[in-house]
DNA sequence: TACATGACTATCC
DNA sequence: GGGATAGCCATGT
């Protein structure tokens, strides 16, 4: 487990329920543009029931990728669970859920 | 130490 | 909006 990790992970347990956020809004967060890091980081998650890693997803307002079990079939499942539709491996509404860590600062 | 890889993002067609 | 290309930083070999 290296620092950045911890960093990414402590990240992800920020995000509410029912909502999701990206990459660079980790890294962003973090205070690093290191999304590619952030990715493996997320990638390797050895704190998978720990950490709501599926509630993290690419800019593109896709699905992305899972490292757990089934897949991205999981990964969808899991959102739909927290209120989250999606369609066709694409988040619907996807810009409403989004979750940026300004929000905590209730800053807007 | 150097090179290759990855749950990505921004830019350009 | 979607495919191709380059840039990016942390990790592992």
């Amino acid at each position: 487990m290296t620092p950045f990790q911890q960093e990414v992970y402590c990240a992800l347990s920020l995000i509410p329920n029912g909502c999701v956020t990206t990459y660079g809004e980790i890294a962003r967060h973090l205070g690093t543009k290191a999304v590619r890091a952030v990715g493996t980081a997320v990638g390797k998650n050895p704190n998978a029931p720990v950490v709501p890693c599926h509630r993290v997803v690419p800019s593109s307002g896709k699905i992305g990728n899972y490292s757990g079990e089934g897949g991205v079939a999981t990964k969808i499942r899991l959102l739909k669970e927290e209120g989250i539709d999606v369609t066709d491996g694409k988040i619907v509404a996807y810009r409403q859920h989004h979750f940026t860590f300004e929000d905590l600062d209730d800053v807007l």
